[in-house]
DNA sequence: CTAAACCTTACCATTATGGCAAGGTCAAAC
DNA sequence: GTTTGACCTTGCCATAATGGTAAGGTTTAG
């Protein structure tokens, strides 16, 4: 029961572009796949779940980085739990400062904009403020 | 009082780096700035408030293209806050989305290492939901 | 047999920033 | 007056992840 995807097929089966996986091949984060005679890339479905694997890592915004070494994991019987909770944890730090950061600019941005008038003049608080040094 | 400075100086004092004044200058952002005999660029205290002003732009998160925009509006006497501020609230509306789905990566996440054990076994709730479709 | 829909590779673009290299300039110290 | 260190110049490369396009081969359906 070996059924063969073409790389077409197997974007759509994991919601990846064809363009990434080729992309994602070359970067070495996945092996090269076999080819037809004529070229071809085919994927089984034991790669099909690999793929669906990288989009769901890409989801939660992990780097490919990060998801070389979750593939590893994952593929790794005698793995430790402790690791992959540890990346993890290490992405959430990150999307925490993120969040954190943009928290800060929509604070002040929005105190500007709210005491900006909006209309036909050209006073405008938002200006004035990128003005001043700081 | 006409205090011209090197690009060095110029970026201490705006608070960007030299390697990116020059940038600016070369996409369009700013004009090109008047040169020593020897080449080496000067700024006065005008184009220093300019430098500032793109500084606080960035540190708030516009993009270059938006700053630019901003950077016009800035100079110009016949402007209308209200532009202004449609600038500023669809740079809010975009960093709402990014805090967004920032949030709900990290709420999924969350939860997911909040049921991983991080111990020495290999099982993980982690690596079991990324292998999951969906 | 032909046309559509696929596949291949290779190159370019994005965004904002940094790094490096090779070389010119300027000021201060000797 | 020369050397030295700190500056400046340009130009090219790199990042991260993705999309686009172009030129060409393949497969399949009509």
């Amino acid at each position: 029961m070996a059924t063969l995807l073409t790389i077409g097929d197997a974007a759509k089966e994991s919601g990846l572009s064809a363009k990434m996986i080729r992309h994602y091949e070359q970067s070495g984060l996945l092996r090269k796949s076999p080819r037809t005679d004529s070229g071809y890339r085919l994927y089984n479905s034991e790669q099909i779940n690999q793929l669906r694997f990288i989009r769901q890592a890409r989801n939660l915004g992990f780097s490919l980085h990060d998801i070389q070494s979750l593939l590893a994991l994952w593929q790794d019987p005698q793995r430790e739990s402790r690791v992959v909770k540890q990346l993890a944890q290490q992405h959430l730090d990150e999307i925490a400062g993120k969040i954190a950061e943009l928290q800060h600019m929509q604070q002040v941005l929005t105190a500007l904009a709210d005491s900006c008038r909006g209309d036909g003049s050209p006073h405008c608080h938002i200006l004035q403020q990128l003005e001043k040094p700081g």
